[in-house]
DNA sequence: CGTTTAGGTAAAGTATCCTTTACGTAAAGG
DNA sequence: CCTTTACGTAAAGGATACTTTACCTAAACG
């Protein structure tokens, strides 16, 4: 499953760590998830989408990978 | 997290053991699933959108629950 | 130089999604 | 009645999301 989390970070201004803490995980779950090491929960995404002001379709890419 | 996968099952007509077959998964994931027993990976929401032809924001909602 | 900041890897443990199996119940039909 | 169909519960196990800790690299800055 692809995301841009990454690029979206960058464009919020968040280091990794400002974004786990934000999204209430642990840095390394922030890391692993931007390099596609895994599939987040939807509980996740949700709040991915709201940190970022946008939909879960527009974050992850369920077609490739 | 709430949904309404049961509604959406029902208005296009399958059975729990249909949708299970269709999604790649058990019928005791379906039955937890529509009871609300745990919260689905992420692709197993977008397999749930593709099914049911809308977004997953309108099948989850992350406030309740 | 030494320190801080940001990003990264690796490994072991915990929590939870999901499977499998077995069994229960109620309705519908023969 | 008996069988089939659809829905449900319970429990044990496997797979994986996520945590925690420890350590590494490179850039920026005094």
């Amino acid at each position: 499953m692809k995301n841009n989390i990454k690029e979206n970070r960058a464009e919020h201004g968040m280091t990794q760590d400002a974004l786990a803490e934000t999204l209430g995980v642990s840095r390394q779950t922030v890391i692993s998830l931007e390099k596609g090491r895994y599939n987040p929960s939807l509980e996740l995404a949700f709040k991915l989408g709201a940190v970022f002001g946008c939909r879960i379709e527009d974050l992850f890419d369920p077609e490739e990978d």
